[in-house]
RNA sequence: GGGCGAUUAGCUCAGUUGGUUGGAGCGCUGCCCUCACAUGGCAGAGGUCACUGGUUCGAGUCCAGUAUCGCCCACCA
């Protein structure tokens, strides 16, 4: 017999099994005419990436699916990959190359993004590493990133195309400006962020000083107000009627500007004036459309003052507003300052305060991608799980608007359109044109801009099989199955994703939207760098086990509710891991030769505890999977959780190990047949675990049970005829029996090593007959030294009872038992059943109740009431005859 | 300003379509190093299911409202 350690050391397998793996080529699917295909694209991880809990998360749901899916036979195909992420990426070599005290510029674009591939060489493959440590099953021959050459071509074709359309136009816009990172975003990209800032009231004076005093505006960023063209006033105000038309002079500035009317103007907001700046402001900007007024852009691309801003210029735009207020304040032009708490949309790659931005930029109109993706949901095509996310997305889908896709930095796919500097032309193409095809000159430019990252992003179910080009594997794994993400970019990604398979495809790219919650501290926090508050899933390995970070992990995540994590909660799944290991390790140690038939049909003479372990078995194997389809994961690892451990290991393990132990039945059938069932129960719950742990199982399969990988195993199929609720009630009532005896035990102080004999009164003749095939469980379980099962027995003398349903239990216990001590033990007993009683007999008394409620129910109610009082009884006559 | 989620044992959380006595893990109490496992075993204590109303024979579960916490969305400067 072979030396198996009595723990489990996940670092002494987890790697060495997960290379096995690999080499084996296992983790690869091909399409194949004999399988269905089941597919998932991983969310792609910031090539910059390292690897977090909302990671670890978010790939061990994907694992258990493609592993649940592959066990069943489907061609299971996880594609993983990174993304380039634009910004993020630009950013990380920007800070590398700030410690040799340099700048991009210094680079120029080319060498710069020489620098960022050198950067990606280097560390890109950190993300990768660790996903595998997490043990995820993906198809790494199939690694994709949203630069390479194949997904580069998508986005030109995805752009092209689209351009065609006439879904992507150019034009000057107020776009959310990032001054630290020079470059336009999205809206998406730049989330609100509640700011306690400041109003500021501002006299703007009359130029016919006689008129009054002048005009008080309000704002929140007075150095705006160097761009100011207008004051706009509601047409209905009282206040301002009279002074519409007439001219007012700019503070410092000393342009003129004009008083308008317009409908946006809240009478009831500050003053009711609204300074109008066009070029720093989406709604001045729309008025200015309105009004046909020019805006004045008084920023440069870092916020410092341009030279419209006068004696500012050069200004950082903080600087200046503090500059404007003293200005303004000292000419007495600074009415007044109030707190005034708003929302202020920040980068989300640097948090930086966003500037709104007057710019020419790239922009795709989404109404038309939206419509048919709002259609498919709608539908059914797609399912959100939670359901909730549904209208979430329905509700962003109908108040889209149109995405600004142009980015001022160096990393990305660069803009497929080029400018004649003869003409002016403007000719959207794959490659560059040698010539102006509207003046032939070969004078032709590239536009400088790279495309929003997302721009990738959204093709990734499809680019990532192929697209554009037609292959095989599109056709055969194309539309995917489940999308599995955090609903933070639902509508960055997942919506977008949906938009760009229907319009590219024809398709929807998948069936399902699985989204999971936010990875949490225990004070609610979600986990970030700045806050200190991560727990390192790597840390989590090296010391729990990969095993004990996923089951844990899925352990306490409900279904799309956040997770809230702390360093012990990994003790649930590292316990687990090694219980599983030393059940194993019993069973193995205890099976000839590590062999067994499989089990087949259950022989007639089976045991009961046999019998039982296999309903128990067959019924868990109907529950996980049917979690698993319902995507309740927490819920399929509770199953398989309390099947092992308590019913498996608690109890079938310890109902069998006389057999085991004993010599003189180790040729027997009976000892086979036990052998037989502990490796089919113990096979079976391997598969079942695999998915969620699959290092622990594999370890045993193939270090302890010398198998091929369990990898390749077929998911366990549940055969009903197994499923016996007659067994397993009366295993309940064996089991009862066994628990009362315990009780007894531990309440009178007896030690399990004193031996005593239990007589048993079944309160009818016959019932004795059923607690036979369960004589020898509860004999060793309950540590007894002889069981007496007789209709006609007397109650012996100083005793301890128990009074069960359909059994009266006594333990003669003279000279250990103290008479009023039982008394008292069974008075409580006592007022446990009234209580019970108590309330089904309000319920009985009822007439609305037995007339409303249905009959079955009615009918449990009675049968609940005669059996309490009938309990009642026998317990009271038991004290009466302590006396 | 809208929308969503949470509120259940000391702690962290499960709880399917309303139906007998509301679960788990950790922690706690008592007993056990019993020949797979002390990362373990046995037994136990512990709950007005946030609050107020409503529907119902019956509500942790359905409806309305309140409170507290959290999240998302939103162009009142």
């Amino acid at each position: 017999m072979r030396d198996i350690p009595s723990r489990y050391n996940p670092q002494e397998f987890e790697k060495s099994i997960y290379s096995k793996w690999e080499k084996e080529g296992l983790f690869h699917t091909i399409p194949s005419d004999s399988k269905k295909p089941f597919t998932i694209t991983i969310p792609p991880p910031n090539v910059t990436g390292i690897l977090h809990m909302g990671h670890a998360l978010n790939n061990t749901i994907q694992d258990i699916l493609i592993r649940w899916k592959r066990m069943q036979g489907f061609a299971s195909l996880w594609v993983p990959g990174t993304d380039h992420a634009g910004i993020a990426t630009q950013n990380v070599v920007e800070k590398k190359i700030a410690k040799q005290g340099k700048k991009r510029d210094d680079f120029g674009r080319e060498k710069f993004i020489d620098e960022v591939w050198k950067w990606r060489e280097e560390y890109g493959s950190t993300i990768i590493q660790q996903l595998k440590r997490l043990g995820s099953s993906c198809d790494w021959e199939r690694t994709r990133f949203t630069m390479d050459a194949g997904l580069s071509e998508a986005v030109l074709e995805a752009f092209i195309s689209l351009y065609k359309r006439g879904l992507i136009y150019r034009g000057n816009y107020i776009i959310n400006w990032c001054p630290r990172c020079h470059t336009a975003l999205s809206d998406e990209e730049a989330p609100h962020v509640d700011t306690e800032g400041k109003l500021y009231y501002i006299r703007y004076p009359f130029k016919d000083t006689q008129k009054a005093q002048g005009i008080v505006v309000a704002t929140t960023r007075p150095e705006t107000m160097l761009g100011d063209v207008a004051v706009a006033v509601n047409p209905k105000d009282k206040r301002y009627k009279k002074f519409i038309g007439e001219k007012l002079v700019l503070p410092i500035v000393g342009r003129e500007i004009t008083i308008i009317e317009d409908d946006f103007v809240d009478k009831k907001f500050g003053t009711g004036a609204v300074k109008v700046t066009p070029a720093h402001d989406p709604n001045d900007f729309a008025m200015g459309k309105r009004h046909g007024l020019e805006g004045v852009l008084v920023m440069n691309s870092d916020a410092t003052m341009n030279e419209n801003a006068g004696r500012y210029k050069g200004m950082d735009r903080f600087e200046a507003r503090a500059g404007i207020l003293k200005e303004l304040d000292e000419q007495g032009l600074l009415v007044k300052t109030e707190a005034h708490a708003h929302a202020v949309g920040h980068c989300y790659r640097c948090h930086t305060a966003i500037e709104p931005y007057l710019s020419l930029q790239w922009f795709v109109k989404m109404k038309p991608l939206a419509e048919p993706a709002i259609e498919a949901v709608k539908r059914g095509d797609i399912k959100f799980t939670p359901k909730r996310w549904t209208k979430v997305y329905l509700n962003w889908m109908e108040n889209i608007r149109d995405w600004c896709i142009s980015r001022q930095i160096w990393w990305g796919h660069r803009l497929p359109v080029y400018y004649c500097n003869a003409c002016g032309e403007v000719i959207v193409s794959k490659t560059k044109p040698e010539r102006c095809p509207e003046c032939g000159s070969t004078n032709i430019r590239q536009d400088e801009d790279v495309l929003d990252t997302w721009f990738s992003s959204w093709l990734w179910p499809f680019s990532v099989l192929g697209w554009p080009e037609k292959t095989k594997d599109l056709e055969y794994f194309y539309p995917t199955d489940t999308l599995v993400t955090a609903p933070e970019i639902l509508f960055f990604w997942v919506a977008r994703m949906i938009m760009a398979g229907i319009e590219f495809t024809g398709k929807a790219p998948f069936k399902d939207v699985y989204l999971h919650g936010t990875v949490r501290d225990l004070t609610g926090k979600k986990m970030s760098k700045s806050l200190g508050n991560i727990i390192d899933p790597i840390e989590i390995i090296d010391e729990f086990g990969t095993d004990a970070l996923r089951y844990s992990m899925i352990a306490i995540t409900a279904t799309g509710q956040d997770v809230f994590l702390s360093k012990e909660k990994f003790e649930i799944g590292r316990n687990f891991a090694n219980k599983i290991w030393n059940a194993s390790r019993f069973v193995l140690m205890n099976i000839k030769g590590f062999k067994a038939e499989p089990c087949g049909e259950i022989a007639s003479d089976a045991s009961l505890a046999d019998k039982w372990i296999l309903s128990k078995l067959n019924s868990a194997i109907e529950a996980v999977t049917g979690s698993l389809e319902k995507h309740k994961f927490n819920e399929a690892e509770a199953v398989i959780y309390d099947f092992f451990w308590h019913d498996f290991c608690d109890w079938y393990v310890e109902m069998v190990k006389p057999v085991l132990m004993d010599n003189s039945r180790s040729e027997t059938k009976e000892r086979k047949s036990v052998e037989r069932i502990l490796l089919h129960v113990l096979e079976n719950s391997l598969k079942l675990l695999h998915p969620f742990m699959p290092f622990v199982t594999e370890a045993v399969w193939q270090n302890i049970m010398e198998r091929k990988s369990i990898m390749s195993e077929a998911w366990p199929v549940s055969d009903k005829k197994t499923i016996k609720k007659g067994i397993e009630k009366e295993m309940e009532t064996i089991k009862s029996i066994i628990v009362s005896t315990r009780n007894i035990r531990s309440d009178m102080n007896i030690p399990h090593t004193v031996k005593f004999s239990v007589f048993i009164k079944p309160l009818k003749k016959g019932k004795g007959n059923i607690l036979e095939p369960g004589r020898d469980y509860i004999k060793n379980l309950a540590r007894l030294g002889d069981l007496v099962i007789d209709d006609d027995l007397k109650k012996p003398e100083a005793c301890a009872t128990a009074v069960l349903e359909d059994y009266n239990l006594f333990i003669p216990l003279k000279g250990i038992i103290d008479i009023g001590a039982e008394k008292d033990r069974l008075g409580k007993k006592i007022a446990e059943l009234e209580k019970q009683l108590r309330f089904t007999d309000v319920r009985l008394k009822d007439e609305k109740f037995i007339t409303r409620a249905p009959e079955k129910i009615v009918e449990q109610e009675k049968e609940k009431s005669s059996k309490l009082k009938e309990q009642i009884k026998r317990t009271k006559e038991t004290i009466k005859s302590l006396d």
